[in-house]
Order: structure tokens, then C-alpha cells, then sequence
DNA sequence: CCTAAGATGCATTATCCATACACCTTATAG
DNA sequence: CTATAAGGTGTATGGATAATGCATCTTAGG
């Protein structure tokens, strides 16, 4: 028996406001001072979520003058389970032994309906692309101070 | 915009245990000091957990010399859904707003996503009862010192 | 070469949960 | 009727983890 710590970290959560945000750039370009400032979320933080949405290959950063964030990938090939997957750091499978502090591991049922029921949470953000999220309606746009 | 906190607590985790525990005796009754002894874990810890079992109406709890726990309902009609529902704070409804912080919210559609993805993450629990998780064989006995 | 942008590491702070402790209530045995 | 075994309750402390802040470096245009 074990604990799945399934809570999504704001990381996760400034990573998929950073991916709508710049795909719903006209231009496709986003610097995180602009969207630390849309949101009134610390920079700080989100310049390592730029970071690492880099390094995972979901967009390209930019140095430099007139540099910033570009998605690297087309909107509809992203999907919000990937980056959960990918961001969140405890969804990954650990073993539930991790801590090694249950008894009952060897013959633990719950641990498979956990797991069924992690992978259809999954499942169903699989489903769900960054083209779904981040419709470039006027609302939304408006919300977030974007010029259409 | 918002952010499920979907981790499941060791309160939680403690409560599925519990309940097992209890199932698997015998008799059908356990004591809190016994199950915390079985798991290694915090008595005190446990008897929240128990008195919260216990107003959730899961159980009896029954005070004084040869007290203890005694499940309130079958095992086949307890889902674990259920329990994670009732115990879990945070996997309430909580509106996303709770904190206020996120701009976009009237236009979100990640927010969508994301609370059919927990539906489905409950779904799966809902469909799995105590009594198919808490099954009497004697390795899961051995492993918990409960004489069969 | 100045400035705007991201990269990186470290230190600090805040939050939340698990745990410990102290004391109370209830009930049965003898 | 008292001792003891059980659960009930509130407060306080500690620890893990994450969010934040700060300092410094690197890169690229103009």
C-alpha cells in the first residue's frame, strides 16, 4: 500500500498558463517578463519553468535582444497529459516502496486501483491538446492583455 | 485556471488501512493501538482517522474495555472512491477561485479538463470496494499478524 | 559596449501535514 | 466504586517540500 502524491505543483500550473499564453500570441512569442506580469506570478519562478519547458523540447528559448519563448512543437501535438507527466515530478512511477514503510506491499490490491485510477486521470488529459486550452477567443485574449 | 491538489494524504492512506485492517479480522473488530502496531504507524495520528471513520459512518466505534472498531456498513457496500472523496480535503469542490489568483478563470478551459480528469480518477475508485481490496487470504493476514 | 533577454545556484520563507503531548470522557471488570 | 482500558479533543511542535527572492553569469542585438 503506498501514497500516491497526485497534486499538481503551481510548476505545473505556470507551465501550462505559460504554453497557453504564448500559443495565443499572434505572433507566437512570448518573454516571461510579460507573462509572469499577465498573471501577477513571480518571474522568478517562471523563468525556471521557461527552462525547463525548453529542455523538455516544448518550446524554444530565445537569448538576447528580442528574444523569448516559442513554442517548439504545433499546439495540436502537445497534449496537457504529456507535460503533466513530464512536469509534475512525483507522477512518475515510483514504486510504492519508496519509503519502505508498509507491510503489506507484497499483497496489496489497493495499489492496482490506485494505479487504474491514476491512469485514467491521465487518460482523459491525454485527450486534451494546447489547441483545445488555448482557443484564441476575444475573452480570453482580453483577459490576458493580448493584442489580437 | 487552477490547481487540483489531488495528493492523497497519509490520513487518507491511513483510513484505507484502517478499514482493511478491520475487515480482515476475524471477529471484525480492531483495536486502534493493534492496526498502528500492524502498520508501524502514529497511534495518535490513527485515532483522528478512526473518529473521523467513525462520524463518516464507516464505523462503530465502541469506547471502554473491549471496545474498539467495527465496520458500520459491508465491506461490499464501502467503495473506496467513497472514502477518498470524504476524507481527502481537498479533492472537495473547491471553486478555482478559491485563491482568486488566476485571471483567465471565467475563460478557462484547462479548468474543464482537468475536473473530468479527477471524475475519471474517481470513477475508477468508485468501481472498487473494501471488500475486493481487503481480501481474507493468509498472506495478507500473515503480513499483518491477524490470526485467521 | 550597452542593454535586454534567458540560465543558474543558493538562500530564505511559507505552507501544510504528521506527530507528540496533555487531558478528558466513556464503559466494563471485579 | 474504583481501577483500567479504550476512544475523544485541542494545542503545540517539527519536518518536508515548494515557492520565492537574490545574486551573478551568459548570450545576443543594436
Amino acid at each position: 500500500m503506498h501514497l500516491i502524491p497526485m497534486r499538481l505543483t503551481t510548476f505545473t500550473d505556470f507551465s501550462l498558463r505559460m504554453l497557453i499564453h504564448i500559443a495565443l500570441k499572434p505572433q507566437g512569442r512570448a518573454t516571461i517578463a510579460e507573462v509572469a506580469q499577465a498573471y501577477g506570478i513571480s518571474e522568478n519562478h517562471l523563468m525556471k519553468v521557461a527552462h525547463l519547458l525548453g529542455q523538455a523540447g516544448y518550446v524554444t528559448t530565445l537569448r538576447g535582444r528580442g528574444g523569448g519563448l516559442v513554442l517548439a512543437r504545433p499546439a495540436t501535438d502537445i497534449t496537457v497529459g504529456e507535460v503533466v507527466r513530464r512536469i509534475e515530478p512525483d507522477l512518475a512511477l515510483v514504486p510504492c516502496f519508496a519509503k519502505g514503510d508498509c507491510v503489506i506491499l507484497p499483497a496489496c490490491r489497493l495499489k492496482h486501483a490506485l494505479h487504474a485510477a491514476r491512469e485514467a486521470f491521465l487518460a482523459v488529459l491525454d485527450a486534451t491538446t494546447l489547441a483545445d486550452i488555448a482557443v484564441p477567443d476575444a475573452e480570453l485574449r482580453g483577459l490576458l492583455g493580448i493584442a489580437a
